[in-house]
DNA sequence: AAGGGACGCGCG
DNA sequence: AAAGCGCGCGTCCCTT
């Protein structure tokens, strides 16, 4: 065993994988060069505390979770100098920003078996030993240098076990229960069509919606024929949305919205995505985390991030098993109360529901119309319900209505923005850039200045909504580590998941996650502690952001065999 | 034939 | 029951 506080792997030619040792002053204790399949044995026989460093953790650790072994800490080097080299807090990026190789895009995420036919497809990051070695000094150097070098150091390792948990969720899955599904789409669709043909609820819509047209011929799934139809039945839509088509008195409208209804069940996630996503009682999506430039997770392939709340009851927990299912209630302005220190709005999110609180403040007369302003000053609503009440939270909550202003602002004289934890805003594109400078050019066309106030507009509600999205998106992230680390302590059980794999199997994990939301399954005799687990750590989170600014974030909580929302 | 854009709709 | 952020995906349609 050693003290060393960090490890860096990388590979080298003929099989073989280099480890570093670092002290915890970052200086080289020893190296050792062992046989590729040695890897999960040195994973094993690791000390406790040691933190992994890597070129990217979706290239090394599905594979070693196959094997049978966790990771508990790591630097992920291309999360971290993604960060790094944008982030406002370092003092002197330019080193970062040189070592190009490391600004590879997002990779595809690599799950299980599908792993080595990927690998060859993947753009490659550095995975030599020296300049792995070389840009963990880069990293280390700039958050020496950096302004708020704790909120960085959080933020990286809050990053890295979020890609450590993602490779986790995808190894474990989401326990499906496939007749659940089944039933589900039978009942709304009847029974599984031949290949090329319409299920016979969806025919018999189609049909409907043709005769109430009084054309047998019409287009439904084409949305521009589809539009000349109405138009000549008279119907005159400029756009075949939802919200469009219920504008109109139309026998042909229900049936028409009943039909669209039905084939985005069946093309979304009818029986092909069953047996795609699903076959083996396990919804396993490819999460990728910081694919969003908010440091939200992307997810690819399976369509995770949109699983609709009609096969919530699908979701089913083994024999033995339950779901812990939590989110937390408004959590972006709960957010934003904290980061702003406005006591008046954190005073207002004082328990479950921050909108209720809102209301009881005198600002507005509804939950309803505290919902819409609340989310209209996020976003930047200028029109309609949400605008007109926008004002009425500026007069209330002046310090958090104040933080996003400007965030605005500074969007739209093209300056970045900057998260809580130090995640910091793209600039602008060339062309926004080339819009503004045309603005004030007299040889430019008369709508040129109009095109670049609305581009101002449009980058500004994004760098309004960046800094309280990113911000949630990084209490997330310590939600979601602290939980991690929490469940990690519980012990093993003879109760057994077997499709969650060798290592999730046999003990209480995360089993899916999104924004704000996380599914654990665990054996029902953890149940208690793992709802403990959760609420301690939403709790952990709150405080290793905000520190003693008080500032609730409320969890909605439930045990159960489903994950079926109320 | 492949690929990009627009649209619509699911999620937070 | 809306117009305002961030996504992914399936379909259609047009370009290369």
């Amino acid at each position: 065993m050693t003290d060393a506080r960090w490890r860096l792997v990388a590979h080298q030619a003929a099989g073989d994988t280099v480890l570093v040792d670092l002290d915890p002053a970052g200086a080289e204790q020893r190296r050792h060069v062992v046989a590729d399949a040695e890897l999960t044995r040195w994973v094993r026989e690791s000390s406790p505390g040691l933190r992994w460093v890597w070129n990217d953790t979706a290239a090394w650790y599905p594979a070693l979770l196959a094997d049978g072994v966790e990771i508990e800490r790591c630097h992920d080097l291309r999360l971290s100098h993604a960060i790094l080299q944008l982030s406002t807090l370092v003092t002197d990026p330019a080193e970062l920003r040189a070592a190009t190789a490391w600004a590879a895009a997002a990779p595809a995420p690599a799950g299980g078996d599908a792993l080595f036919d990927l690998v060859d497809d993947r753009e490659r990051l550095p995975d030599d030993i020296d300049e792995v070695q070389a840009e963990f000094d880069r990293q280390r150097r700039a958050l020496e240098s950096a302004t708020q070098p704790d909120r960085l150091r959080l933020l990286l390792a809050a990053e890295s076990a979020g890609a450590l948990l993602a490779a986790e969720l995808h190894a474990a899955g989401l326990p499906w229960h496939r007749p659940t599904h089944e039933a589900l789409l039978e009942d709304l669709l009847g029974p599984r069509p031949a290949p090329g043909t319409l299920p016979r609820e969806a025919q018999r819509l189609a049909d409907e919606v043709r005769a109430a047209l009084g054309d047998p011929h019409a287009s439904l799934d084409s949305q521009p024929k589809l539009l000349r139809a109405l138009h000549r039945a008279g119907i005159a839509a400029q756009t075949t949305n939802r919200w469009e088509l219920t504008q109109y008195d139309h026998p042909a409208i229900p049936p028409l919205l009943a039909y669209k209804k039905l084939t985005r069940l069946l093309t979304a996630n009818g029986w092909t995505w069953l047996d795609e996503w699903a076959a083996a009682g396990r919804f396993r999506p490819v999460y990728v985390p910081g694919g969003v430039v908010t440091g939200r997770w992307a997810s690819s392939g399976g369509g995770a991030l949109q699983l609709p709340r009609l096969l919530r009851p699908a979701v089913r927990a083994d024999p033995g098993w339950v779901f812990v299912v939590a989110d937390v209630a408004q959590l972006e302005p709960r957010v934003l109360a904290a980061m702003s220190r406005d006591t008046a709005l954190a005073n207002a999110a004082r328990g479950t529901d921050l909108y209720a609180g809102i209301v009881a403040g005198g600002v507005v007369t509804t939950r309803q119309e505290a919902k819409i302003a609340v989310l209209g000053a996020m976003y930047g609503a200028t029109t309609g319900d949400s605008g007109r009440l926008v004002p009425a939270l500026r007069r209330a909550y002046p310090r958090a209505m104040g933080l996003v202003d400007d965030a605005a602002r500074a969007g739209e004289r093209g300056e970045a923005v900057t998260t809580w934890l130090g995640r910091t805003s793209p600039g602008p594109s060339e062309r926004w850039r080339h819009l503004q400078a045309n603005a004030s050019d007299p040889e430019a066309p008369a709508n040129a200045a109009e095109a670049a106030r609305r581009s101002a507009r449009d980058r500004g509600r994004f760098t309004r909504n960046f800094v309280v999205q990113g911000t949630a998106a990084e209490w997330a992230l310590c939600w979601l580590a602290e939980l991690r680390t929490r469940l990690r302590t519980l012990p093993p059980t003879d109760s057994t998941a077997a499709a969650s794999g060798p290592v999730f199997g046999r003990r209480a994990h995360l089993a899916f996650f999104l924004h704000d939301e996380i599914i654990v399954h665990c054996p029902e005799r953890d149940a208690d502690a793992v709802t403990e687990a959760v609420r301690d750590s939403a709790a952990a989170a709150g405080e290793l952001l905000f520190g003693g600014f008080p500032i609730d974030f409320a969890l909605d909580l439930r045990i159960s065999n489903d994950a079926a929302k109320s």
